[in-house]
DNA sequence: GCCCATATGGTCAGTTTTGACTAGTCAATT
DNA sequence: AATTGACTAGTCAAAACTGACCATATGGGC
């Protein structure tokens, strides 16, 4: 229910347009989860249908497409203090799909493993170096998880430093 | 493709059938993956129809429910090679589903908002002591991976003591 | 010898997710 | 005034995923 939660907690701030939505997530909450466009349209069509939140067509000025503006009821706002709760005081469970390359890391001789790894860690440098310098610009992204991201990907950095001085002795 | 990755690595290792394919990711690999038994036998099935794997029908010892063990072809080990690079060698995207609560801080007072934090503190410390206690058991898992997760745990208990006293002077 | 819990091995209908698409708007070039 | 590229808004068929289920086996306690 995270995407749920999600949705419900940036409607409270204000009704909105599913494409907004999905935007501004993409833009800001990208390091939160992966929430496509079209599973945004269904995750909202559902939270209709249970009564959290309600859609009323938007024919007010018709230059753009006809769409929908969603708003929060009562139920959603209960939904999401729940939620919201349920989310803070748990651990949430976190997939490092990079790790699977490491269980076979025995497969490849020591030298391309370092070269690889080091590619990686370039990659990272690069990622961290782009959200530093674009960090003003992300004035709409919730401070914590910016900076949570960014200590997350510096400690990638010294995890991989530190796997790459091991695996010289090899 | 890191599911695949991980499958293909693992029949490596030698033949195999799908439920204990499964059964061992669970149990070691749970950090880098979360996959379905079903999910894994349709994972199975499509790298069959690509010629990744082949299938045969195990009726050696017929005490077991009738069953099919799994094996690496050529094209399953050029793919597994491609894929095992293609993964060490970039930043694979990891999702923090537990900052989407993060986000939506603000909507709760300064007093429960820590006392939710330190429920998860609390959450992954117990996290963190399971793993430390059953390291000896976990054999089977791959040595990068165990610690990897270890470590990262430990970076977030740091995280969130340092939020915590940030939340204190507000 | 019987019952129950747990383990083995796998299936399938229903749910969720997504890539690719439609279709119009706006602003800047050409 | 036609072309291009980027943005707004949403849809749909196909692909991917999963909860719940079936069937047998094994071991232990009574």
């Amino acid at each position: 229910m995270e995407r749920e939660l999600l949705l419900l907690g940036l409607l409270r701030r204000g009704d909105n347009y599913g494409y907004h939505l999905h935007d501004f997530i993409n833009k800001y909450m990208a390091s939160c989860t992966n929430l496509k466009k079209a599973t945004a349209y269904y995750l909202l069509d559902k939270m209709v249908e249970r009564g959290w939140i309600e859609q009323k067509d938007d024919d007010s000025d018709s230059n753009y497409p006809p769409r929908r503006i969603y708003s929060l009821t009562e139920a959603g706002e209960a939904a999401f203090q729940k939620l919201l709760r349920e989310n803070l005081s748990q651990l949430q469970p976190v997939y490092f799909t990079g790790d699977i390359g490491l269980a076979f890391l025995d497969v490849l001789d020591a030298a391309e493993a370092r070269a690889l790894l080091q590619q990686r860690y370039q990659a990272v440098t690069e990622r961290l170096n782009h959200l530093e310098a674009n960090a003003p610009k992300h004035e709409g992204a919730p401070q914590w998880v910016l900076e949570h991201h960014m200590r997350f990907l510096q400690f990638e950095l010294s995890w991989l430093t530190d796997l790459l001085t091991r695996l010289e002795g090899v």
